[in-house]
DNA sequence: CACTGTGAATTGGTTCACAGCC
DNA sequence: GGCTGTGAACCAATTCACAGTG
């Protein structure tokens, strides 16, 4: 049975160290460094070298022999193959705590992520200005997608409401949801979904702890 | 050559599913179903029977033919397994919008991850009281550790200060570290990392979007 | 009879090793 | 000479399929 259709299938695990190459080499821009080989990539990101190479040649072939990658050039390749040569626009829904600091954080803008609106079904919350933005009751997300060309939601509302407000999302047009709360979201094909829940990293960690205490362990770097 | 010495290695991605079990089972425990069945909990997981299977094989055998695994149980084994019986206590290094969003989550007590101390190093911060804990400056972190018989950190710094404040950490004996800065930090062997960094999260899921522009996809839902 | 537990089969991912090139 | 790009070899993870069992 042939795979599904004709693409260049990349597998996901490959998908998701491009960004961490694309975070490694904007350091590397920065430091006005120019060229770069596989080796001394691996060694920043903890991985082989042939890793990196694999990966690369699913999208082309960036790298000079004998020379290594030019930082400049790869960086802007992975930017382009991941979509990172535009801007992206981001509803952020629940704003308590979390959310508000999802929505204040710096680090998404330099990134080409832009929060342009915040919603939440809390009456008290309504009308508050936070980073700018009026918090604006859920219903209006539908609107809102379509007025402001939104594409991404970040849902960081208690784990009670996370599904429905999910199901808002994908209803109202997102295809791709980044999840705070802490749930297995159920999504209709097409539509990508991110999980972020700190206990299950913590509690990852907690095995080897506890095994730790019988013998002591090498140190796999928890992905990413 | 032999693997390492003799124990009963369980991969690393089973070890981080693991966690899953434990929250959908709780879910069940708390709604009184007292029996689950391996294609059940998939569902809920949205995984295979058989990956349930095999993964608790690793461990004993908790299942009972013809039945299904009982919730209890089966809940019980597994946070004995990862060590979810007693209680950790964790330092929060960090206490911007972020780090204080942490400390007042009330998600990680439940789970019986304490914070017991909180700190900064910013002059205007210390002594501030956050969720009940005077913030200390760093340079307590070895003395609190002791005291406070601290297992984890969990670093919400900026990134210019992470790798410093991992380092400081390390030296002063903990051995489990949830990093939300956006770098990939160096540990010594033994040290166990997570790392959270939801802008990863965001460029692994634009690549879909612009490759979806282009043909419709199936929906792996970023793990966990 | 409906399920688990598990070897065997398969699929997927990583590493090796080297030809080719700058 | 030093590095990339890539088939081939290897290793890891998932899925299959079925014997065993409450």
């Amino acid at each position: 049975m042939p795979k599904q259709e004709g693409r260049l299938e990349v597998p996901e695990v490959v998908v998701e160290r491009l960004p961490l190459y694309v975070r490694a080499l904007k350091e590397l821009a920065q430091r006005q460094v120019e060229v770069v080989s596989s080796k001394e990539l691996g060694e920043r990101l903890h991985t082989t070298p042939a890793q990196i190479r694999k990966d690369l040649s699913s999208f082309g072939r960036f790298g000079k022999q004998g020379r290594g990658y030019s930082v400049r050039t790869l960086l802007t390749a992975l930017q382009q193959i991941l979509g990172l040569d535009r801007e992206w626009h981001v509803a952020v829904i629940g704003v308590g705590r979390l959310g508000r600091a999802i929505i204040s954080y710096p680090g998404f803008a330099p990134e080409g992520f832009k929060v342009v609106a915040a919603l939440d079904n809390d009456p008290r919350q309504i009308g508050q200005v936070i980073g700018g933005l009026m918090v604006q009751p859920i219903e209006e997300l539908p609107r809102l997608v379509k007025e402001q060309d939104i594409q991404i939601t970040i849902v960081a509302v208690p784990r009670e409401h996370a599904q429905e407000v999910i199901d808002l999302a994908v209803q109202a047009g997102v295809r791709a949801i980044l999840n705070y709360a802490p749930i297995t979201p159920r999504v209709p094909n097409g539509v990508r979904v991110q999980n972020i829940d700190p206990v299950l990293s913590l509690q990852a960690m907690t095995y080897y702890l506890v095994s730790g205490e019988r013998r002591p362990l090498k140190t796999p770097s928890g992905a990413r």
